[in-house]
DNA sequence: CTATTAGCTAGAGTCGCCTCTAGGTCAAGC
DNA sequence: GCTTGACCTAGAGGCGACTCTAGCTAATAG
């Protein structure tokens, strides 16, 4: 049942460098037992426990809070009242974090169409050329009158419009 | 219509230092233009790439792969595909970030229900308390020999399926 | 006319999170 | 007995993304 470093680096994805790390940084939730000559013993707890750790690394909690976490943990019962405080905070950061990402997949989502269209139509080079200005001249400006998200567009991927303007 | 990089610094949420490493590192679309001694002048475009850029940070993009597509913005029309193909994957790790928050999200807010449960019922001390071996045998056996880490469930959380899997 | 404020550059420093190196021990297999 | 491979420690190194410092100039306000 125990398990060597090597072991449960293949087993955590973790590299043993990491996994040595993370004990040296207090993130093993009981301490990591040792035989005669020093080297670390694991348990399937400990695989559980990482799997944690990960799960929170993964979702952006650092490791000082996971840490603090740990240290809760460790200090035994009583202070569930922190815990849960910790842990839902990080639930909202979470929700922050999922809200933003859906903003930027939205804005993401619109230029991938824009450019996909155009590949498809394989007008990509006339249309964003400036000396074919006749071939899309509508397009462009609805592009740049077009709120930030879109005016991205109108910016990094038409250059062509605003050097023109400056001209 | 031209601004400083103060303004821009303060309309745009960075830093001075930060608008001028992003600069020396290739992430404006057009080059900064300077005034007579040297001062950088930054117009309504470069706030709205830089919200751009920004939407890409905050998403995970990397500043080189930022960097990598402002070069083909650059170079100008004929690389749609390319660009395309840059945001396509972008929107991939997206939606995988996704996944994974909300993975950690179920877990955490499984964690926080339980929590709160215990803090609600006021029980918390009880139950997670040795010393009250009577007040609840099963479940304090449960917790204290549930080695610490698994004792995170038991963890921090008292994944009560898994400790039943145990005794 | 001086003080303040905003800007400039080159380059050093910081922070989080690993990742690697050097130099060593130990157990097992040939 | 020697090699190989997994492990050990302490500490250095690296990377991404800033962030700050020192020492400067230039415009403006009192």
């Amino acid at each position: 049942m125990d398990l060597s470093i090597g072991e449960v680096s293949k087993r955590s994805g973790l590299s043993v460098h990491t996994l040595r790390f993370y004990e040296k940084e207090g993130l093993f939730a009981n301490p990591v037992r040792r035989t005669h000559n020093g080297q670390r013993i694991y348990h399937e707890e400990d695989l559980e426990w990482l799997a944690s750790c990960t799960k929170l690394r993964s979702s952006g909690m650092s490791l000082a809070a996971i840490r603090r976490y740990v240290e809760l943990t460790r200090q035994g019962p009583g202070n569930a009242h922190e815990r849960l405080a910790l842990l839902h905070d990080h639930e909202k950061q979470i929700e922050a974090q999922m809200r933003e990402l859906q903003e930027c997949l939205d804005v993401i989502r619109y230029k991938v169409r824009v450019y996909a269209e155009h590949v498809a139509r394989g007008q990509s080079d006339e249309l964003w050329n400036p000396s074919h200005r006749d071939a899309g001249t509508d397009r462009d400006r609805t592009m740049s009158d077009a709120p930030c998200a879109a005016a991205e567009i109108a910016i990094t991927d038409c250059l062509p419009t605003r050097r023109e303007q400056r001209q």
